[in-house]
RNA sequence: GACCCCAUCGUCUAGCCAGGUCCAGGACACCAGGUUUUCAUCCUGGUAACACGGGUUCAAAUCCCGUUGGGGUCGCCA
């Protein structure tokens, strides 16, 4: 749009005074500036480090918590009008009434007769009086056509709609009231929204309809889908969790749980299937239970090391493609090709395994110095103890050992974590499978090569990539006819406990002599009676 | 249930609007083989779809109708 002389509009649409909060307009500000959308007009928000407020752009504010005496304006002149209408049902009563039109398999439409029956002048000073009142649309009775550019042209029978609520009894406007006055004052021209707000358009329409305003375009996105078919959203995440309580089987992690279960929260969470955990006490609970939770927000994404490009190309590609087979682009293609009429009409579903792959292969195009530089950015901000206790030089030989092996930034984190442990806290399972192969099996045993190399390392002074290449070259042409690995993976599983780490030289080199030479001998202790 | 929308490989999709070049192309996943000091890669090959039924037409994945299936909405949430 920016292309076509469009500007992006950032409005914090904060009308539930019961689910806003800083946080989570900060929350939104961060993944949109991460993702490279800084926006034109909307609120002035403070960057991470520094202090930021007011608006940027004429029409401002942008919180409509903040625009309040507008809305009334409007409002007062719909119920001077006759368009809307000040009614006082409570919420129980419309409750009640719900019910009872569902029990008798009927649609529930809201019934304007009641409160029309009250006298205008008798509904005025009981509002005036300060008796709890909502403001309702007083709907036309003629069917709504929406124009969309993605999905064209639909018609709405107007019984399908009903006088909905424009004012709320706490005095703030609905969604429905504020996005439409606001899309006119702040000379909005396009409104590219899911399409779960589709009939909501119908409402839209209406209300520019009585109020006179222009209208704007209307494109509604398909929506984003679970592999299982069910809509992907925030609620996806207490769902693996609950699974993953009940299905719990390990005593340690329900010993703990056992002790958590007394908190508060996850008593009332437990208790109530439709209530959420707050964000950290979910990811220690799931952390406890080895469960990952899915990634559903950009923030979670950003977490597990998907880059912002890839997740932009990603997505984009959900529901709308630049014909033929390209599928990897970058912000300006998108930004030139980008059409309503390629923009599919159903839901698609998200397919993290496609992400991941698009996602390796944008961090194998990086150069080493490109994902070094990225890994040591992700490491400050989500693993600070590889910053403590790597010095620089061995930190960025650390990235670097892992660019190939790396499909994010944060895959290697936790089999890395052996680089940073103690030597005391590598632990040798004599008991192992994998373990007992490396080092009891053959002939010679990976365990006499480990004794027969420790002297030899200790020996090595050139301790480098290079000097380990000779000195570990030499030692598998004399005892292992060649065969690097007969060596390499016994030395491995010293230094590491396991089978897994970046190429041998380079792990040698980022763990150092030392600690090479203590985790050797400390395994050859550990397995002396193995 | 009512209303609205949608329908190509397991998934995202190209092709459809301007019917033949499509016994349907790509990507991811999957399977098989190969490379590799572990893990991860990498290379080669393969399986796999026009939901169904009627029309229209010389010809339909492409146009029309119906059926089935899927989705959205039906809040003092946005």
């Amino acid at each position: 749009a920016r292309q076509h002389g469009g500007r992006f509009i950032l409005r914090i649409e904060d009308t539930d005074q019961k689910r806003s909060s800083v946080e989570a307009t900060m929350g939104i500000a961060r993944d949109l500036w991460w993702l490279g959308l800084d926006w034109d007009e909307g609120p002035k928000l403070p960057r991470p480090g520094e202090s930021a407020m007011g608006d940027k752009g004429e029409f401002g504010p942008y919180f409509q918590s903040q625009r309040l005496t507008t809305y009334k304006e409007y409002l007062d002149k719909l119920v001077r009008e006759d368009k809307a209408y000040r009614a006082f049902d409570t919420p129980e009563q419309l409750d009640a009434q719900r019910k009872a039109a569902r029990a008798e398999n009927r649609n529930y439409r809201y019934d304007r007769t009641a409160a029309l029956a009250i006298p205008h002048q008798e509904r005025e000073r009981r509002a005036a009086a300060g008796e709890p009142h909502v403001i309702r649309f007083k709907l036309p009775d003629e069917p709504i056509v929406i124009r969309d550019a993605i999905l064209g042209e639909a018609t709405i029978p107007a019984e399908q709609l009903d006088d909905f609520v424009i004012c709320k009894a706490d005095g703030f406007p609905t969604y429905h009231f504020a996005v439409v006055v606001d899309d006119e004052l702040m000379r909005v021209t396009h409104v590219i929204r899911a399409q779960e707000h589709f009939m909501n358009t119908a409402r839209h329409l209406r209300l520019q309809e009585a109020l006179g305003f222009r209208r704007p375009v209307y494109a509604h996105l398909p929506l984003i889908f679970n592999p299982d078919g069910s809509k992907m959203s925030k609620r996806d995440k207490d769902k693996a969790l609950r699974a993953a309580v009940k299905q719990n089987k390990d005593p340690a992690a329900s010993a703990f749980l056992q002790n958590f279960w007394n908190h508060d929260a996850v008593t009332a969470w437990l208790a109530d299937k439709d209530s959420q955990l707050d964000v950290d006490t979910a990811s220690t609970i799931a952390d406890v239970l080895g469960v990952p939770l899915p990634e559903i927000n950009v923030d979670d994404f950003r977490r597990s090391g998907y880059l912002p490009e890839v997740l932009c190309n990603y997505l984009a590609l959900l529901g709308w493609n630049p014909g033929g087979d390209v599928e990897k682009f970058g912000r300006d293609f998108l930004v030139e090709r980008f059409s309503f009429d390629r923009v599919m009409k159903g839901p698609a579903k998200f397919d993290r395994a496609k992400l991941l792959a698009f996602n390796h292969d944008a961090i194998q195009a990086l150069s080493t110095e490109e994902f070094v530089g990225l890994f040591r950015a992700h490491c400050i901000e989500f693993h600070p103890e590889f910053i403590e206790k790597l010095t620089p030089e061995h930190f960025d030989l650390l990235a670097a050992a892992n660019h190939k092996r790396s499909k994010t930034l944060d895959d290697q984190v936790r089999s890395s974590r052996f680089f940073i442990d103690g030597d005391e806290s590598i632990e040798y399972d004599a008991a192992d499978k994998n373990l007992r192969k490396v080092m009891c099996g053959g002939e010679p045993t990976g365990r006499a090569h480990l004794e027969a190399l420790l002297p030899v390392l200790e020996g090595v002074s050139d301790w480098s990539v290079a000097g380990l290449e000779a000195a570990l070259g030499a030692f598998v042409q004399q005892h292992a006819g060649g065969n690097l690995g007969k060596v390499a993976q016994p030395l491995r599983i010293a230094v590491t406990g396991t089978t897994i780490s970046p190429a041998i030289h380079e792990t040698l080199v980022i763990l150092g002599k030392t600690s090479t030479i203590n985790r050797m001998r400390r395994c050859i202790t550990a397995l002396a009676g193995a």
